[in-house]
DNA sequence: TCCAGGATGTTCT
DNA sequence: GAACATCCTGGAC
């Protein structure tokens, strides 16, 4: 894969629902020592803050979700049950939200995600949040460190695609807003669900 | 093919 | 001790 240019933190600094579809089609690299495994961002989710029943920043900023007031272009990585969960950090000065990666399609490094999740189908090796951070191996290590260079171990990278973006509620949450904010690349088979 | 339920790590109260 | 933006398994159909 040719190397191209990470996005410019400006890229984040939007609303999240902006981001979130501006992240599609875009690639995710993650770089382990000696090898590098990347992957074609197919599925987001945007959360805001405290208007967002669902947003772990819906009751003000305390201790693990200060994050997501800090610097666009950060990750913001949390747990659920055994599983961690990518977010990147996106919103306009003096707001609060970040996006949710939910599901990639892989690239480069597969067999070495294979290893990471245990199983030997493709489609089923990043098609879900949990999912797409145990093949990349990210955990709360990766707490907090920057996606605009290529340094701190996870990149997204400008990549140029035609693609239709759907849309739909957002997955597993327990009360969602009325608006539509998970989106995916339509068609793809990497997305989940 | 679908769905219910249990496993499970971390953070906050 | 409870909450949780998940995943996988097994049993019913």
């Amino acid at each position: 894969m040719d190397h191209s240019n990470p996005l410019p933190k400006q890229f984040y600094e939007r609303d999240p629902e902006e981001a979130a579809k501006g992240l599609l089609g875009n690639i995710l690299i993650r770089n382990l020592e000696g090898e590098t495994l990347s992957g074609l961002i197919v599925e987001t989710e945007a959360y805001y803050g405290s208007d967002d029943p669902a947003s772990r920043a819906r009751d003000g900023m305390k201790g693990y979700n200060r994050l997501m007031w800090d610097q666009p272009g950060l990750t913001f990585i949390y747990n659920v049950h055994r599983y961690w969960m990518l977010n990147i950090v996106a919103h306009e000065p003096d707001q609060v939200g970040a996006v949710l990666i939910r599901a990639l399609e892989p690239i480069d490094g597969i067999e070495t995600m294979k290893k990471n999740r245990g199983i030997e189908k493709a489609e089923e090796l990043t098609n879900g949040p949990g999912k797409l951070t145990m093949a990349l191996k990210i955990d709360k290590r990766l707490h907090g460190i920057p996606v605009t260079s290529y340094e701190s171990g996870i990149t997204i990278a400008e990549n140029k695609t035609d693609f239709k973006i759907g849309s739909s509620n957002r997955i597993g949450v327990r009360h969602d807003l009325k608006k539509k904010l998970r989106f995916y690349i339509d068609g793809n088979k990497f997305v989940s669900r």
